[in-house]
RNA sequence: GGGGAGAUUCCCGAGUGGUCAAAGGGGGCAGACUGUAAAUCUGUUGGCUUACGCCUUCGAAGGUUCAAAUCCUUCUCUCCCCA
């Protein structure tokens, strides 16, 4: 096999594929141009977009070029494959807005080099699009009976499934065949829900230029105890530091399931595939430090080694124990100490803080003895904290159970 | 166009006049056990309140009633069947 291809199934990358002897082949013979698409729905990446294009950079970096997609087109209808219920359809100025962001973080994590790597915007052709000539010249290659076939149509017919949606398909099936036409490209990649799209747009490349394209998918990333990756309770882990502090993003990996290292390690870092297996196999103190690694690893990838050795520091003084870390990387706020002076309830200070977001909540926090103020626990829900708790650098350490901290600096 | 079913708290889903902030499950949070893991067990899970209690919530708006998630009217949306 290829050895691009064979580097990325070692890291767990490969799922299906239309032709995998073919694709190899055709990679052999010297650089291939493909592509991957994502639709700028929301304010941020988050890290379940990023497989595709950690898998990207492992391509590029064997001399394939690579194109960025940008679905400004297709983000205003909506991709029905594996979603449950219709997507929010949102303003054509808030699509150009998300785009924007997403390409200045896919370029952080890439590079675009504008030549071997770069973006393009589905936008571009099919904003315009004639709905009479796109009938007659893309539509009549479809059946709507093979559409209907699907898995990703059927499991929403039983729920709706708008037209729009339905029309989603030949979207991205022309997609690729605008870039087969524009930037002679080859492969498309994607997530595994995507596998129905991509082979529609293979099929569309196949009847109308009789060229053979290819298709690559990646298994959609779960965690071991069956969730969606990158996922949590709050919403998604976002790229955006404002969204997801990079103290939070590194938390996150911190506290991946220990079967789900190794995976991690290889999908979502660039370290070698015998390091990852190494520090995987790792059990009790030795996994907690390869979910160090891990977290760090990814941190620095996404926000900058700065940011990673930040976190870590902040992960360090909330759990390794006093003077173990550098508190003062733990997420913080600032409490006039006037404000404080005048004695401030525990559970106001709580809520202060944003560990819980009502009084009510406090109290339970309190009543179920997880609410902890510098190392001592709060037993009464009404103790009153002044000037008096704060610490030598004038501050207050608040923990919300086991994992929750959070730091009340003053002026 | 005709007929039928439905919209419940984060999700699923019970609930057909007071005993409903609303069963049960999932998820979340906290505690125990640990390794900042998983599994398991326990508690908890609208807001304000020390508490009595008060306020907001059962698609939307009105109405009946001492009292409505539950009854009536109109509206919005979804699904199914027939044409």
């Amino acid at each position: 096999m290829n050895a691009a291809l064979e580097a990325l199934k070692e890291r767990g990358f490969l799922q299906q594929c239309t032709d995998l002897e073919g694709l190899s082949k055709l990679m052999d013979e010297g650089p291939v141009t493909f592509y991957e698409g994502c639709d700028p729905t929301g304010p941020s990446l988050h890290i379940g977009h990023m497989v595709p294009y950690f898998a990207m950079r492992h391509m590029h970096a064997a001399g394939h070029r690579a194109i960025v997609l940008m679905g400004g087109g297709t983000a205003r209808i909506g991709d029905p494959s594996g979603k449950t219920t219709m997507r929010q359809i949102i303003s054509y100025e808030e699509i150009d807005a998300n785009t924007k962001r997403f390409l200045a973080q896919i370029d952080n994590f890439l590079r675009l080099d504008g030549k071997t790597m770069f973006s393009d915007n589905n936008k571009n052709w099919l904003a315009d699009l004639n709905y009479i000539d796109f009938l007659r010249d893309i539509g009549r290659h479809f059946s709507v009976n093979r559409m209907l076939s699907f898995e990703a149509y059927r499991q929403r017919m039983e729920t709706g499934l708008s037209f729009i949606e339905f029309n989603y398909q030949l979207l991205q099936s022309y997609d690729f065949l605008q870039l087969y036409k524009r930037h002679g490209c080859r492969l498309q990649i994607g997530g595994d829900d995507q596998w129905g799209n991509i082979v529609a747009g293979i099929e569309l490349i196949r009847r109308v230029e009789g060229a053979e394209c290819f298709g690559l998918t990646f298994p959609l990333v779960m965690t071991s105890d069956g969730k969606k990756m990158g996922k949590t309770e709050k919403g998604a882990i976002f790229l955006d530091p404002a969204m997801t502090s990079p103290y939070e993003f590194f938390q996150y990996w911190r506290n991946v399931t220990d079967a789900d290292v190794e995976r991690f390690l290889l999908m979502f870092t660039f370290l070698p595939p015998a390091e990852c297996r190494e520090l995987g196999r790792a059990k009790d103190a030795g996994i907690n430090q390869a979910k160090e690694r891990l977290a760090w690893e990814v941190t620095a990838l996404i926000h900058g080694k700065d940011e990673a050795d930040k976190a870590l520091a902040a992960a360090k003084a909330a759990f390794g124990g006093a003077a173990a870390g550098d508190v003062s990387q733990i997420p913080s706020k600032i409490l006039a100490r006037a404000e404080l002076g005048k004695g401030m309830g525990v559970l106001d200070l709580f809520v202060y803080s944003g560990l819980v977001p009502s009084k009510s909540e406090a109290r339970r926090l309190v009543q179920q003895g997880g609410a902890v103020v510098n190392d001592r626990k709060i037993e009464d829900e009404k103790t009153v904290v002044d000037t008096g708790w704060l610490d030598a650098e004038g501050a207050l350490m608040l923990r919300a159970g086991k994992k929750r901290v959070f730091r009340i600096l003053t002026d």
